[in-house]
DNA sequence: TCTGGGGTCCTAGGACCC
DNA sequence: TCTGGGGTCCTAGGACCC
């Protein structure tokens, strides 16, 4: 029996959430602005319709979306992940194994029938989640990752509102191939599509029958694989198991630029803290941390700098990683310079089963496990009450709103005194 | 004034070892 | 002219993804 590989993801995902709390936006233009208001990461139809690209910043924007009379709105993390948290438990029961793949989408793999056909299964899926979630979806089914990719795109460019399509039963693929514009394809990104158009390669089914070996030696087994995936032969893995996390990332820009060596050390102490907190809840250690800020990076004079640290012995400790990264903060900052972004990476994460003990030195064990208990305290605390509850005197900002969040909206899932109040008369 | 944040995988090249 | 050869481990950086 062959199996199908199928590939799922919520519409305009974050434009749909802020539809789904607030119909009032529904019908009309509207798009999601990044963190600190940045760019453009979601439109919804309409607002494609009227020529809103992807990825725009929002302040070279900000004119026509008046005029055209297009809804903005701040992302709203909180309220995406519950969604899709909702969305990923439905498609779990009605699939065999599922990948989650980020927060709209997944693939899963699906038994094919003995007529092969998916189509009723998947309609159903669709109504199911309309039904339950208020998201709409769209289904793509092959026999490969890519595939299922390619079969997504397809059912979204079709426009028969059908939101399912399945590559996978049709005999002779070239036709749909061609019409696959080769930056389309899932894992060809910019670098690969310009030296593939450069060599008269324009579309999926182009690149599928070009020479394997130049692939290889342009791309190695990167390029390759993509090759494999579009001839029907699977190469890219699926995880039906989440592998542990191997570097975590705690980055924000400023709603202003700061230059002093204060603001600098006080921001990075508040994402050292979210960072230790994330770890605590992955169940992680971290074996080094790295600190980084940088000035705009569309400035002539850009300017990054980072620093490194190993850290003596894996762990998880906030104490720890404020010092660290007031250290490292120390030898990065450079006077006169107008910063706008900085970050805390955590490294080489391991799992905090296995703890390395330091032989013979009771002093240090018991520093520890006294530390250990003040981030319990402390963590208790915050999850009970709101995250800044209370919390290590570094990360004390003056200037609280770092960053810029104008549009938010403050309705929410995941807290029942902002769920909204429907009168019914 | 203003251009996101958080990941993964792969490869090349350096350090080090015998 | 010519300066061993080969293995492993680690890191930095590139490319890609959403």
């Amino acid at each position: 029996m062959s199996r199908a590989i199928v590939q799922i993801d919520g519409n305009n995902f974050y434009a749909s959430c802020e539809q789904l709390i607030n119909p009032s936006l529904k019908r009309k233009g509207l798009v999601v602005l990044s963190n600190n208001d940045g760019c453009i990461i979601a439109r919804n139809s309409e607002a494609r319709k009227m020529g809103i690209a992807m990825g725009q910043p929002y302040f070279k924007l900000k004119e026509k979306l008046n005029k055209l009379n297009i809804n903005v709105k701040s992302s709203n993390y909180e309220l995406y992940g519950d969604i899709s948290n909702r969305l990923m438990l439905i498609l779990r029961q009605y699939c065999e194994e599922l990948e989650i793949y980020s927060i709209d989408e997944a693939f899963a793999t699906l038994k094919r029938p003995r007529n092969k056909q998916l189509s009723k299964w998947g309609k159903e899926l669709r109504s199911i989640v309309y039904q339950n979630i208020g998201i709409p979806i769209t289904i793509g089914i092959g026999d490969t990752k890519v595939q299922a990719k390619i079969a997504n795109h397809i059912a979204k460019e079709r426009g028969d509102s059908s939101g399912i399509f399945d590559i996978g039963i049709i005999e002779n693929k070239d036709d749909y191939l061609n019409r696959i514009r080769i930056d389309n394809v899932w894992g060809l990104g910019k670098k690969m599509s310009a030296w593939l158009k450069n060599k008269g390669i324009s579309n999926a089914r182009e690149f599928r029958d070009m020479s394997s070996k130049e692939v290889k030696n342009k791309y190695g087994i990167v390029g390759l694989r993509l090759q494999n995936e579009l001839k029907g032969k699977s190469c890219i893995n699926f995880k039906a198991k989440p592998s542990d996390r191997k570097e975590l990332c705690v980055s924000r820009s400023f709603a202003y630029p700061i230059d002093s060596l204060e603001e600098l050390q006080q921001a990075i102490s508040k994402y050292a803290i979210i960072a230790s907190n994330k770890l605590r809840q992955n169940n992680q250690f971290a074996s080094s941390i790295t600190v980084f800020t940088a000035t705009n990076r569309y400035s002539n004079d850009f300017f990054r700098s980072e620093a490194t640290a190993r850290l003596e012995i894996p762990n998880d400790n906030t104490s720890i990683m404020l010092k660290t990264s007031q250290e490292l903060s120390k030898r990065i900052y450079k006077p006169y310079r107008k910063l706008i972004k900085a970050g805390v990476i955590l490294h080489k994460l391991q799992s905090n089963k296995y703890e390395q003990k330091i032989l013979f030195k009771e002093e240090h064990m018991q520093k520890k496990s006294n530390l250990e208990n003040l981030n319990k305290v402390i963590d208790g605390i915050n999850n009970k009450h709101g995250r800044w509850t209370i919390s290590w005197g570094t990360s004390i900002l003056e200037n609280d709103s770092i960053t810029r969040r104008e549009k938010l909206s403050h309705l929410k899932t995941t807290k029942i005194e902002n769920i909204p109040t429907i009168l019914a008369n």
